[in-house]
DNA sequence: TTGTATGCGTTATCAC
DNA sequence: GTGATAACGCATACAA
């Protein structure tokens, strides 16, 4: 079911009794070309234009000049804790645009991610940011090749024409464990991502960064993965640290959503936290702090996040020529708080 | 800047030595054409085909047909714990066609609403599913006027040609407001929601109506509003109550988020839960099994939601004629679990 | 069974 | 300063 009621440029020409170049010469009017209207006509036309309540159809436009005016944000999911922090991030960004934003949750699998990559390229999108663990470097090149423009964050293959905006996720793993050493402990694990994934990667290095920083040795009976998106495996993951004949005192897990699931862990086995158990999480979503103990944790900025993924998004996307890759490596800092 | 590589229908026809005609013939031929084509002259246009690896252009596909192919979703909030579900088993039931979703959070704020609502239509858009407070029916009646079909869920002004999902808010509020009053609770509050939304409102109505059903008098000082995306107002609420000089025994809270937050000040008032206090939460987000004690609260079927709404969405988009209203009334069921 | 011609709503080139 | 005209990539009525 489709009407069609909406008045085009021909409409509003007629109306001002003008034609339709003129038209669409004072709508484009600030937008770059030089100014040869007259006040009289351009009176005229942006008179019609108010009366009609013209708008200038997209999809003609876009056909016409290449742009779509389309935005897309590819992450793993989007009903996670995290990602729709960035999702909004980017959306207020992006508000007083032209531009609106597709959205996209791969469930962190590959054809998917592929799928979705080509769809954008036949719509003609004209920009996206992106986290993933799997994208290769020949997959951001047909997206450029295609006149795309992206943003990564988080790790992923260098590609010369493709930004990354990034926390340093192995100085912060490194900074919180460490804070955990000059608490005293001595015997501390960890909850660690995936090792596929970069997050999981370079904070599970992190870790060992600071044990080996202040010469502890590394046990591998303290290291247990757990899957970021499987609250199960974070579950179990925690009970076996904890069922350990010599438990730890300290843990360091990898998110803050896998850390409150180590928190309920600890407390369903009867360790009181922060006393027998310190531990800390990562990231700092909202509900770090919601819960008690609330968690010590990393902050970052997802707000800055959000806001430099677009601004270089855009950049990019106005650019006349391909800009040199950049990266840009936003700030964390610590926040101390019960849980250790 | 932008770049053109892709091939066009005419590349395809030059390839496979036919007309473009011929080319967008076979390329349609599922979808609805009399199949006019020879074999031998679709196995040349299909091999081009696959050899260019073609896709038609959606923008110029948009132009031509009036159909974007684009679906969004506009809801209060994307960052908050529900509506990302919501987001999410949209997506999932799109998946595999060929419609892409731009997701928006309106902040709550009606200006915000009608500027993107403006924008869905100048873009084209097919469909849109939202959530909303404020909406008025003039919005939606400029909406269907414009072809683009509407699904909303929860209470919206009637329009003839709207689609409404829902959950009966009233009636879960009120099961499980007389569930506590079953546990021997006589002495109940509430931190209801924002009486300027449907959410707020029809909840507090079920736990009226469960009060009354018991014979219990309403006491005004044991129902206190609080502002569903503001989680300092949820706090401040569910202290007021407890510091009441006879406070309550139990309390129904309208979401998970604010009955987790009340959990915690509950905590942190050395209310033990749900021993001098019972809580009780609403909607059965991830997180509410997540806390310690876990949250007692009304469960409802996101996925469900999700695929009804697009499932109502979907027909009206493909149908020749509009189709007269409709409402489809989910079903709900109380999770019993420990705060309770 | 296939091709020609036209138009969707816009911007851009060029002439007036 | 302003207006024909062509072109973007596609689908379709109509002709062949």
């Amino acid at each position: 079911m489709k009407s069609n009621k909406r008045p085009t440029s021909k409409d509003v020409a007629e109306l001002a009794g003008v034609s339709r170049t003129t038209v669409s010469y004072v709508i484009n009017e600030k937008s770059g070309g030089n100014i040869r209207i007259s006040d009289e006509t351009r009176r005229k036309v942006l008179d019609a234009v108010k009366k009609l309540n013209y708008q200038p159809d997209i999809a003609a436009l876009a056909l016409r000049t290449k742009r779509s005016n389309l935005l897309a944000l590819m992450v793993p999911h989007i009903e996670t804790p995290f990602h729709p922090l960035f999702a909004s991030a980017i959306q207020n960004e992006i508000e007083d645009s032209i531009f609106d934003l597709i959205v996209y949750g791969t469930r962190d699998d590959y054809q998917h991610e592929r799928t979705f990559l080509d769809s954008l390229i036949r719509r003609g999108v004209d920009g996206v940011i992106t986290q993933t663990f799997q994208l290769t470097e020949a997959d951001l090149d047909k997206l450029v090749g295609n006149g795309v423009a992206v943003v990564v964050h988080g790790e992923c293959p260098t590609h010369p024409y493709v930004d990354n905006v990034i926390f340093d996720e192995t100085q912060a793993a490194r900074e919180i464990v460490t804070y955990l050493v000059e608490n005293g402990h001595r015997r501390i694990g960890t909850v660690a991502g995936p090792e596929g994934t970069w997050c999981g990667r370079l904070r599970k290095e992190g870790y060992l960064n600071a044990l080996e920083a202040a010469g502890i040795a590394i046990e591998d009976e303290l290291i247990v993965e757990a899957d970021f998106f499987d609250r199960e495996t974070a579950s179990h993951a925690m009970r076996r640290l904890l069922s350990l004949p010599r438990p730890p005192t300290a843990v360091f897990v990898a998110s803050d959503e896998m850390a409150v699931i180590s928190l309920n862990v600890a407390v369903d086995m009867e360790f009181s936290v922060p006393e027998d158990l310190a531990i800390v999480g990562f990231n700092d979503i909202p509900l770090a702090a919601m819960v008690r103990p609330r968690l010590t944790t990393v902050h970052k900025d997802i707000d800055l996040l959000g806001k430099t993924a677009v601004k270089l998004l855009l950049e990019r996307i106005d650019s006349e020529v391909q800009i040199p890759a950049r990266q840009v490596v936003l700030g964390h800092r610590i926040m101390y708080r019960e849980s250790a």
